[in-house]
RNA sequence: GCCCCUGUGGCGGAAUUGGUAGACGCGACAGACUCAAAAUCUGUUGUUCGCAAGAACGUGCUGGUUCGAGUCCGGCCAGGGGUACCA
């Protein structure tokens, strides 16, 4: 028996499923119910890596299992083409990012089709052809004419060496990452997309999306952050303009003792232009960085303006005005008030600055006379008090009580406010899709007319120069306005890439039309994406961006749906261990020598290395496996077997060299079974015998079973469990002896399912298999088996006796044997009289084929 | 900081969703085959005590609910993801 020649096999298999036409997805096929799987579409850095192994691994088996089970599948394949990676690469190179994008493409094409995944590669798209681009820009008109897109001032980081934005990843400790020069905050005039006018809408639908993770629906429902409360407009002592601040907690307005803006705040700014103080805090406030994270964590400081605002309902009360660090301006009014009794960061800044501290909530049980508060607030329920005309209520009456009052006096109303922000849409980069906006001096901003699309982006740049290429180009940008045909600039700014990735997955749907962004009878002929398979770092906002831009779809025409992913399903990361030599350099896997006594050392030098612990597979660790070596010296199938066993899909999972090894040799014992077995068997089709021996009946009990449980196990996403099964199966299969026919029809038949059920995550093997097995016909047009009922219970179980709790005996029982019955056969075990002796039981109860636990 | 997730043998993990903890795989050990090795096959393998029968302990830590907790609840610890210009 020869070993299995998986580089010969792939390469036929791969070629007869191409011939056949297998995986081309058909808009006219709807006879059969339609299933659309897809993948987040990868980045083209240059070589596929084990993530989307795993990724279009589990994609794969679902898309080869949904099209035995009789659906007409979509299984698309694409590429995020545009962003930052391509313009690194050309300043770091020289290489022009269409050419390094295209090159990339072509690359990781050749290296998914090595995988033998089940695409239909007719429809393949990338978001930096003009051909999809064109469209985009299209789709933003529609928006911008729907008034979803909008122009304001925001900030930016901006880096003044090299003259250009710096994403927030390119801030590292306040400098930027090229030029080392501290960033500064900038403001420029920038593209939005109103997601807020749906966040009501895309909070309340996350109820319909019951086949999405519980994580990510909580995690988006955080996001947008919908919160009940109250605007508040305070006068501001000597001052005409009042503060117009928001608060989740009116009902602890006589709790106040200080008011805080943000250093972004157009008071704060005005204040600052003639207090050098003011302006040098809130540069420093600006050194913090842009991020959420940044702001949170850093030391809550205040400036104190040393303006005073009145308490409305305190005659004569004034409350100091602080500008503070951690008060965000693109949240509420960007202004609050401080009640440090009742929350623990007015509290903490209140210790800080020597403030007042009012308590205002009384908890259950504490006297108003004693109670104080330390160095916690009190942020619970209980009766207010201190507080004039809500002495008494609890807080939501408060609440309800203090707005009513505020609306009848006219200095405020109670407001539903959302954390989720609008999603500013301008990058100031080169490789991306196109503005198609002008910029007329007399007109102002005028779409380009939609006849005009695409606006094409230029190839003659360069990268010499530091700052935008678009903006340095010297044509590109000038155009005749649209409107008056005065001489106007074109928009240099290009789209955030998480705009190409909103819409991608309905573009597969009609990837050919080259009149309309989409078609919508194709578009719900396939539409919703019954399955998507991602990573979980996209849990918010490229699934978020995604499901507004659909809505936004909706409104246009193109689609009936709202909501564009059904099903969603969030793997883990692929880990490695991590390796460094004496000098705290990352080593290579592939540079290590694992020995017999556990030492690890360098391959070729014998120098000694230390073991890290695994983390996620990242060029900066040096802990990557190369997914092209594998499959040369495994075989795809190898590789997409080791990917489903072991760990849940959900999971991070730990690339070895010892796993992938013992995913080899499955495959060659497989491949010898069968090949033992084959010869012996009688031919395909032949009739089941009328009577079957014991040995027989079991073999076909195990198989069937198998298929239950496998068939349960990838509809439920548990692979690592089916492959467990397959390995039952197999073990079952290697230790039967047949004696007679009755024995050989059920080893056939077990044989069969095997090969059937292993078929969608070894495509290639199952096909070799099932052809020793006498087949003609391709195993990937062929229909899911289905489990005999009658075989897949048992007659008998095994219970469980237990002895308060304790497991001391087990009973093999019929199945569904009776309560009395059951308790009988317990208490009259030997093991258990000898405990329970001449105790009487204080209590028995019976699970029925379970467990009898005995309390005495 | 905030939001979300994860934690079970030497290792990856399983556990019918509150009912026999450790399926299946890896590794290790022992045996068979071989001149030998590799490959392959067979067996053993949570820890401790015990010749054995068996017993005690055991699912990050800690407290609780329950006849019964890996699973439910409270409090911690550790690791990971996201934090709005990485994709």
């Amino acid at each position: 028996m020869s070993r299995y020649n998986f580089k010969e096999s792939e390469a036929r298999w791969q070629a007869a499923w191409d011939r056949a036409g297998c995986f081309t997805a058909h808009d006219t096929e709807t006879d059969k119910p339609k299933y659309y799987v897809l993948e987040m579409f990868p980045y083209p850095s240059g070589r596929i890596h084990m993530g989307h192994v795993r990724n279009y691994t589990i994609g794969d088996v679902i898309a080869r299992y949904k099209r035995a089970r009789g659906f007409s599948v979509l299984h698309p394949m694409g590429w995020d083409a545009f962003g930052l990676p391509a313009e690194n690469a050309a300043m770091a190179r020289g290489v022009p990012p269409a050419d390094w994008t295209r090159k990339n493409i072509d690359a990781m094409r050749a290296q998914l089709k090595m995988m033998g995944l089940s695409i239909d590669w007719a429809r393949e798209i990338a978001t930096c052809d003009p051909s999809y681009y064109k469209h985009q820009q299209r789709l933003f008109l529609e928006f911008l004419d729907h008034d979803l897109v909008y122009r304001r001032e925001s900030w930016v980081n901006w880096d003044p060496v090299d003259r250009t934005v710096l994403a927030n990843e390119q801030v590292i400790e306040g400098k930027g990452w090229r030029s080392g020069a501290p960033v500064e905050r900038r403001k420029l005039s920038q593209w939005f997309f109103k997601i807020t006018a749906f966040a009501q809408e895309l909070l309340q639908a996350l109820d319909s999306l019951d086949r999405w993770p519980e994580k990510v629906r909580i995690m988006q429902k955080n996001w947008i952050g919908r919160s009940e409360g109250a605007r508040v407009f305070f006068d501001i002592l000597g001052r005409e303009a009042p503060l117009e601040i928001f608060t989740t907690r009116p009902d602890t307005l006589y709790g106040a003792s200080f008011f805080a803006i943000s250093p972004h705040h157009p008071l704060a700014a005005e204040l600052a232009a003639g207090d050098p103080d003011l302006a040098a805090f809130v540069a420093e406030c600006d050194r913090l960085g842009a991020t959420e994270e940044a702001i949170e964590t850093a030391e809550k400081k205040g400036y104190d303006t040393g303006l005073k605002v009145a308490h409305p309902f305190v005659e004569g009360r004034t409350m100091p005005l602080y500008v503070a660090n951690f008060v965000l301006m693109e949240y509420g009014t960007g202004a609050i008030f401080g009640c440090p009794a009742q929350d623990q960061r007015d509290l903490d800044f209140a210790r800080k600055y020597d403030l007042d501290v009012i308590p205002v909530v009384l908890p259950a049980g504490e006297d108003a006379k004693d109670f104080a508060i330390g160095d916690t607030a009190y942020v619970g329920d209980g009766r207010i008090y201190n507080s004039g005309f809500m002495d008494g209520m609890s807080v939501a009456e408060a609440k309800k009580t203090v707005i009513a009052r505020l609306e009848a006096e006219d200095i405020g109303t109670g407001t539903v406010q959302y954390r989720l922000r609008d999603w500013g849409l301008s990058r100031q980069r080169y490789w991306g899709c196109p503005i198609p906006i002008l910029h007329c001096p007399a007109c102002g901003p005028v779409p380009v007319p939609k006849e005009d699309l695409p606006v094409l982006l230029p190839e003659d740049v360069s990268f010499d120069k530091p700052g935008n290429p678009l903006d340095h180009h010297p044509t590109w940008k000038n155009a005749p306005c649209p409107s008056c045909g005065a001489a106007a600039r074109r928009d240099t700014d290009t789209m955030d890439t998480f705009v190409d990735s909103s819409w991608y997955f309905a573009r597969f749907c009609c990837p050919q039309d080259t009149e309309k962004p989409l078609d919508p009878d194709l578009v719900d002929r396939w539409m919703p994406v019954d399955q998507y398979i991602g990573g979980i770092e996209h849990a918010i906002l490229h699934l978020l961006y995604s499901r507004f831009f659909v809505r936004g779809l909706k409104r246009f025409g193109y689609t009936e749906h709202d909501e564009p992913f059904a099903g969603l399903f969030t793997q883990g990361m692929v880990c490695h261990e991590t390796y460094r030599d004496r000098e705290g350099r990352w080593l290579l896997p592939d540079e290590i020598d694992k020995q017999a006594g556990g030492a690890v050392v360098h391959r070729d030098s014998g120098a000694p290395v230390t073991l890290g612990r695994s983390e996620k597979m990242s060029k900066s660790k040096n802990n990557t496996v190369d997914p092209e070596s594998i499959i040369g010296t495994y075989g795809a199938d190898t590789a997409r077997w080791f990917m489903l066993s072991d760990s849940p899909p959900e999971r991070d999972m730990e690339w070895t060299a010892a796993g992938i090894e013992g995913a080899w040799r499955f495959i060659q014992r497989l491949w010898r079974l069968i090949g033992d077995a084959a010869p012996n068997l009688p031919p395909a089709g032949a009739p089941l015998p009328e009577t079957l021996g014991p040995a027989a009946l079991s073999l076909r009990r195990t198989a069937h079973k198998a298929i239950d449980g496998i068939t349960r196990d990838i509809e439920a996403f548990r692979f690592n469990r089916a492959v467990a099964q397959v390995y039952e199966l197999a073990n079952a299969l290697t230790g039967f002896k047949a004696k007679d026919g009755g024995d050989f029809w059920a080893l056939r038949e077990a044989f069969e399912v095997l090969v059937r059920l292993l078929t969608p995550m070894m495509p290639h093997l199952g096909e070799e298999m099932w052809r020793s097995l006498g087949h003609e016909a391709l195993l990937v047009t062929l229909s899911w088996p289905e489990a005999d009922p009658a075989l897949i219970v048992d007659e008998t179980v095994t219970v469980a006796v237990q002895v308060n709790g304790k497991l001391r005996a087990t009973l093999e029982l019929p199945r569904d044997t009776g309560e009395e019955t059951a308790r009988a056969r317990a208490l009259a075990d030997p093991a258990i009289q000898r405990l329970v002796e001449d105790r009487a039981p204080r209590k028995v109860i019976v699970v029925k084929n379970r467990i009898v636990n005995v309390v005495v």
